[in-house]
DNA sequence: TTTATAATCTAATGGCGATTAGATTACAGA
DNA sequence: TCTGTAATCTAATCGCCATTAGATTATAAA
């Protein structure tokens, strides 16, 4: 066959959903290129047009994960809501995220540890090089993910509409709760994603208001 | 060598806990069965003898770990403390075997979607059988253990120690905190297990007691 | 001290899966 | 319309890894 017809093109953005989607089922090493290619109708050997490796496809679904939840999350940080605002539209939010698209969620998740893993990412120097930077840029949003959270909770703390607590132990706690949502969250179930946020939002703001 | 004088034998539970160890690092499919032999000073040939082949391993330290885990928790629900008494326990005594231990609560995490991925559990049509059996078993056992948190939280809601919450939601977000726990906790670090499980005691109990 | 069994080892086997090589065809710009 | 590049494909290659076969040696029970 070779080259598609336009209207038929895949997007690599397609390829990295493809990836999410089969990853969130088998994880990444029982993942192979045939079953992401398969899903958008390529070969596996097409793949490495779009991407070096399958570790770069990897570090590629944690990225614009990652990415688009900083993108929802990071306005509503600098805007001049009270720190308890912020925290409900955070949380919102980001549950909105990964009930909305549970695939990212999980990759977060379960995929990270393989990330570090990688010991052959590209046979060349360079591409060792990049991986390398790239996954060490991502560990940091990643990290500074969490951050707007706890800093959240802390200023909420310094302006007196919270109680004293430990911030990061809090944030971390809030964290895992959430992203437990991307794990047993079945869209169909009981509740949606917005209802799930409510509870959530309300276990935790109950908890850093009480007096 | 062949067979190994008694006093260095190896018995499975050392498997088990290797098993676990390599498991936290590299996740399932990631592990080979040399990886794992190496670390009781073993061939993975050898292994085979005592475990029918690397799912029925995976299924051992799922249910070893899960076991530990009901064992320590169930005496407190059936005590006769009181919910939040108990809740306090609860988090203590699971956040001390997370910490503790935390291949295993690490395996309870990651590998469970192993285990539901896995194809071919044995030739023999009866080890097929008794891996299915197993794993069912494995999963009943963790709704269980989940269901210990639910209806503690019922519990304290009926007595009228706790508020009116959706104790399904809340339990798995507490669950998803403690779990969350074993991801990012490193024995060395600012807080001990202990303390850590002190926050979490506070954060949800406070939640749940508040007006 | 036999003898059966348990626990190990070394040496295949067989297959799968990532990756590369070498065409082939579509498209976009000149 | 030509030409270079983009996107795909088919067909190897190459290595690793789970698993099995067939010894070998320790131990325990008789």
């Amino acid at each position: 066959m070779a080259r598609k017809p336009a209207d038929q093109a895949v997007h690599p953005d397609d390829i990295i959903q493809a990836a999410a989607d089969v990853l969130k089922d088998n994880g990444y090493e029982a993942t192979t290129m045939k079953n992401i290619a398969e899903r958008v109708n390529l070969t596996a050997a097409s793949l490495y047009h779009h991407f070096k490796n399958k570790d770069f496809l990897l570090l590629a679904v944690l990225e614009l994960g990652l990415e688009q939840a900083i993108e929802t999350i990071q306005p509503i940080v600098e805007s001049d809501l009270s720190a308890s605002e912020k925290l409900q539209s955070m949380i919102e939010t980001h549950i909105d995220g990964i009930t909305g698209n549970p695939a990212f969620g999980a990759a977060m998740v379960f995929e990270i540890k393989s990330l570090m893993n990688v010991t052959t990412a590209g046979r060349g120097n360079g591409d060792q090089q990049e991986f390398i930077e790239r996954r060490d840029a991502f560990f940091e949003h990643r990290d500074a993910f969490e951050k707007m959270f706890r800093e959240t909770i802390k200023e909420g703390i310094a302006s007196g509409e919270f109680r004293s607590v430990d911030a990061a132990i809090v944030a971390k706690s809030m964290l895992g709760a959430q992203n437990w949502v991307g794990v047993w969250y079945k869209s169909g179930g009981r509740l949606d994603g917005e209802q799930i946020a409510a509870i959530l939002v309300d276990t935790f703001l109950t908890s850093l208001k009480a007096q």
